[in-house]
DNA sequence: TGAGAGATTAAACGT
DNA sequence: ACGTTTCCATCTCTCA
C-alpha cells in the first residue's frame, strides 16, 4: 500500500476493496476496535427493540419476526416499508398536512419509531425537551417561505420526532392541555418567532430580542451598541491604548511550544512569529455562540481582536477579546440572531461592514454605523408575494438551501457587493448587487448535481474552483457562464476548465492568496495542495502537487474541516482530530510548521482562520459547541529552535525578568545531544531570553 | 439502481 | 461520575 496511492479511484467497486485507506499498523488495529466497537451498539440496540416492541412477546418471536411495526409483523421488507410509510403519512395528515403528494423519508430507526407510536396509543407523552416547538396550526401569512415550504420544514420536524431514539417515555399528567401552562398561541409564537425571514431588516435590538432569553442580560443590547462604537474607532484611536495592555496580558504565559521550521520555505522573520504563537490565557477562549459553530473570522483592525463566529441556529457572536471590564457575565461577547438557519459565511467587507449568509436564504450586512443587520438578497421561492425581488423563484423547495456564499473581491470597494453563492443541490450563482436598485443575477449554472460545499475565485478574477459532495473539484471559466436557469435542466452542465478527483465528498477548495496553490480538504482524509490549476483548460484531471493525509473523519456531530489561507500569506491552517487537541499550520508547500496546542485548547477547532494582518499573527478557531479559542502571538516568547525536530515542550515558566526554566520531552537520546549542541550557541544568543534548561527524555 | 438503515464522531449539560 | 442529547453530515452496506 504506497503512501501515494491517492484516492482517485471512481469506481465504488474500487472503494469497496480498499474502504479505509489505511496504511499502518495502528490504524488497522483501530479499525479492528471500531469494529468490536459496532458489535456491541448493535447487541444494544436489539436488546432496546425486544423491550420496546411488545413485553408479551418472548426471544424467539422477536427473533422470527424480523420486521415489526406497531406490534403487527410483515413477513417481506417492503410490506414493512409500505407500512411505516403508511402510518407516517396518516400521522401527518392528522397534524394538518393533508397535502397527500407530500414527500418525506423517515431517517431513524424502526424501533424507536415504533416506541413513540405505542406511546402515543397509550396516551402518554415523551419528556418535553428545552426547546420543543409547538404544533403550527396555522399557516403564516407573511412569509418569505410560501405555504408547502413552511408544511414541509414543521413535518420534517415531526418525522424526526417520531424516529426519535432514546426516548423517554412518562405518563401524562392532567388533561392534555398544552406544555407547561402556556397557551397555543405562545407556544406557536416560540415557534415562529426563530424565523427571520420577512425580508426585512434587523436593528441590533431586534436581533438580540430573538436570542433565547437565556442569553440575554439586561444590559446586552447597551454592551452590543458599545462593542460597535467601539468597532467603529477601532481603525482610528485603538493602537496606543492596546499595546499597552498587550503587554500586560502577555507578559507572563506559562508555557511556549518549540517549533519545527524550514528558512527555505518560509521567511525567517515570519517563523519567529508563528513559533511565538501562545494559547495558554484563559481568557482568551470564551463561549461566542450556543451551538455548533459553522464559520469564524476577525475584524480586520490591526488595533483592536474582535472574533466573529456563526452557528447552526443562526446566531452570530462578536467577541472583544480584549476587554477589560468585571462587571458583565458576557465577558466581551455580543450575541445576534440575525438568521434562522446555519451561517454559512461571514465576511468583512470593511472595518465597518459585515456581510453575514445563512442557509436560510438570506444574505445580511451588519452595518456598524447604523447599527442594523440589513438584508441585501434572499432567495425565495414561488410565492408571489416576492415576485419582485431578485432572488425570487431560486428556491427549489425542501431540499435547496444556499451553501455557500462568497464575496467577489472584484468589487471590493463598492457601496454594495456582489456575491458567488452556491447551493445544495449543485447550483452556482453569481449576484452583482452595484448597478441598479434591485441588482442583478450575472450568471447561473448547475455545475454538480449534489452539494457545493464551497466556490472560490481565483486572484486573475475569471477561474472558479467548486467543490463538492460529489468529490470533485471543478474549475470554471465564469467568462463562459451565464444565466442557464431558464433552460432545462437535463441540459449539460458547463465543461471545466479542468477537475480533481478526490474520491469522496470535498469539504473544500480554495486558491491562495497568490493563486498559485489550490487546497483542498476532502472525505478521503487528504488535505491536498495542487499548483498552478488555473493555468489548464483543456478539461484534464489534475493531480495534487503535495497531498497530506489527515484525519477529517468529523462525525456527525462536529462540523467538517476545511482548511483555510491566510488572507495573504502563502500559509493556511486547519483543525484537527489529533490529541491532544490542536490546530495545524502548514506552509505553501504542505509542511506542518506549528500544530498549536495548549491548556486552554482543549476541543477540536472545526473552523479556523487567520486574522489579516500579517504583522499581528492571529489564528481563531471555533469548536461545536459555540466556544472560540483566539490564539495569538507573544512577543515574550520568541524562541526559534530550528532544527530542533521531535521536541515538545510541556512546561515553562517565567520569572519575570531573573530566567526561565523550560522542559522538554525528547524522544530520542539523539535529540538530547542535539538539544544541547543547540542550546548552547543559538538559545543563549536569543535577546529576549535568558534560560536555564532541564531536559527529560520521552519516553 | 435507489432508498433506507446504521455507524461514526465530541462535548455540553443534566442527574 | 455517568447518561443523555445532538440529528440541514457523510459513508457503507443491505434490501428489493
Amino acid at each position: 500500500m504506497a503512501r501515494t496511492s491517492r484516492p482517485t479511484r471512481s469506481t465504488r467497486s474500487a472503494m469497496k476493496q480498499n474502504p479505509n485507506d489505511d496504511d499502518c499498523d495502528e490504524e488497522e488495529k483501530q479499525v479492528a476496535v471500531a469494529k468490536a466497537k459496532a458489535v456491541v451498539v448493535k447487541k444494544t440496540y436489539n436488546e432496546e427493540e425486544a423491550s420496546d416492541v411488545d413485553e408479551s412477546k418472548d426471544d424467539t418471536d422477536i427473533a422470527a419476526a424480523a420486521y415489526v411495526l406497531d406490534g403487527v409483523q410483515y413477513t417481506t421488507y417492503m410490506d414493512f416499508v409500505a407500512a411505516k410509510r403508511k402510518r407516517n403519512e396518516d400521522r401527518m395528515r392528522a397534524l394538518g398536512f393533508m397535502d397527500a403528494s407530500t414527500k418525506f423519508t423517515t431517517t431513524k430507526r424502526n424501533a424507536a419509531a415504533s416506541s413513540s407510536a405505542n406511546a402515543t396509543k397509550r396516551g402518554i407523552k415523551r419528556t418535553k425537551t428545552t426547546d420543543t416547538p409547538a404544533r403550527p396550526t396555522e399557516i403564516r401569512k407573511s412569509s418569505r417561505l410560501s405555504g408547502s415550504k413552511t408544511q414541509l420544514i414543521s413535518l420534517d420536524y415531526y418525522v424526526n420526532d417520531w424516529n426519535r431514539d432514546s426516548t423517554t417515555i412518562v405518563r401524562e399528567e392532567g388533561e392534555g392541555g398544552d406544555d407547561s401552562g402556556k397557551t397555543e398561541e405562545e407556544v406557536m409564537e416560540k415557534f415562529f418567532k426563530d424565523r427571520v425571514n420577512d425580508g426585512s431588516d434587523l436593528t441590533l435590538e431586534q436581533a438580540i430580542e430573538l436570542n433565547d432569553a437565556k442569553w440575554n442580560r439586561d444590559n446586552s443590547v447597551a454592551q452590543a451598541q458599545a462593542l460597535m462604537e467601539e468597532i467603529k474607532h477601532s481603525e482610528n484611536s485603538g493602537t496606543k491604548s492596546r499595546s499597552t495592555s498587550q503587554s500586560k496580558k502577555t507578559s507572563s504565559p506559562t508555557s511556549v511550544i518549540s517549533a519545527v521550521t524550514d528558512d527555505s520555505t518560509i521567511a525567517a522573520g515570519f517563523a519567529w512569529k508563528i513559533n511565538g504563537l501562545s494559547i495558554d490565557k484563559e481568557e482568551w477562549v470564551a463561549k461566542v455562540t450556543p451551538d455548533r459553530i459553522y464559520y469564524v473570522t476577525t475584524h480586520p483592525s490591526e488595533s483592536k481582536l474582535v472574533c466573529c463566529a456563526g452557528d447552526k441556529q443562526g446566531y452570530v457572536g462578536l467577541w472583544d477579546v480584549d476587554i477589560v471590564s468585571t462587571n458583565d457575565n458576557n465577558h466581551g461577547v455580543s450575541l445576534f440572531r440575525p438568521h434562522s438557519r446555519p451561517i454559512s459565511c461571514l465576511e468583512w467587507l470593511n472595518h465597518d461592514s459585515m456581510i453575514t449568509a445563512s442557509y436560510d436564504g438570506s444574505v445580511r450586512r451588519l452595518n456598524v454605523e447604523k447599527g442594523i443587520f440589513e438584508e441585501i438578497f434572499a432567495t425565495y421561492d414561488s410565492d408571489s408575494t416576492y415576485l419582485e425581488d431578485l432572488g425570487y423563484g431560486l428556491d427549489q423547495g425542501y431540499r435547496y438551501w444556499t451553501q455557500y456564499v462568497m464575496t467577489d473581491p472584484r468589487s471590493a470597494g463598492t457601496t454594495n457587493p456582489c456575491l458567488f453563492v452556491s447551493t445544495s443541490v449543485g447550483d452556482v450563482f453569481h449576484v452583482d448587487l452595484r448597478s441598479s436598485r434591485k441588482g442583478m443575477i450575472t450568471f447561473h449554472e448547475s455545475v454538480s448535481d449534489k452539494k457545493i460545499n464551497t466556490v472560490s475565485l481565483h486572484p486573475n478574477g475569471n477561474t472558479l474552483a467548486t467543490a463538492g459532495n460529489d468529490g470533485v473539484v471543478r474549475l470554471f471559466d465564469i467568462r463562459r457562464f451565464g444565466d442557464n436557469r431558464a433552460r432545462s435542466k437535463s441540459k449539460a452542465s458547463p465543461k471545466p476548465l479542468c477537475q480533481q478527483v478526490a474520491g469522496l465528498s470535498v469539504s473544500s477548495a480554495f486558491f491562495s492568496p497568490s493563486g498559485k496553490s489550490l487546497l483542498t480538504t476532502s472525505f478521503a482524509n487528504r488535505l491536498d495542495l495542487t499548483e498552478d490549476a488555473h493555468l489548464k483548460s483543456d478539461g484534464t484531471t489534475v493531480k495534487p502537487s503535495t497531498s497530506i493525509r489527515h484525519n477529517n473523519q468529523t462525525g456527525r456531530w462536529l462540523t467538517t474541516f476545511q482548511a483555510k489561507w491566510h488572507p495573504t500569506l502563502e500559509i493556511f491552517c486547519s483543525g484537527s482530530m489529533d490529541k491532544p487537541r490542536c490546530m495545524e499550520v502548514f506552509d505553501s508547500r504542505g509542511k506542518m510548521i506549528r500544530a498549536i496546542t495548549g491548556e486552554s485548547l482543549s476541543s477540536v477547532m472545526s473552523r479556523t482562520c487567520f486574522h489579516p494582518s500579517s504583522t499581528n499573527l492571529v489564528i481563531v478557531g471555533g469548536n461545536s459547541s459555540g466556544r472560540v479559542v483566539a490564539v495569538r502571538y507573544c512577543k515574550h516568547w520568541i524562541i526559534d529552535y530550528r532544527n530542533l525536530r521531535n521536541m515538545e515542550l510541556i512546561y515553562a515558566v517565567d520569572f519575570v525578568r531573573l530566567h526561565n526554566i523550560i522542559v522538554f520531552r525528547l524522544r530520542s537520546f539523539d535529540c538530547v545531544r542535539r538539544f544541547h549542541q543547540f542550546f548552547r550557541t543559538d538559545g543563549l544568543n536569543h535577546p529576549d531570553l535568558k534560560t536555564t534548561a532541564c531536559c527529560t527524555p520521552y519516553h
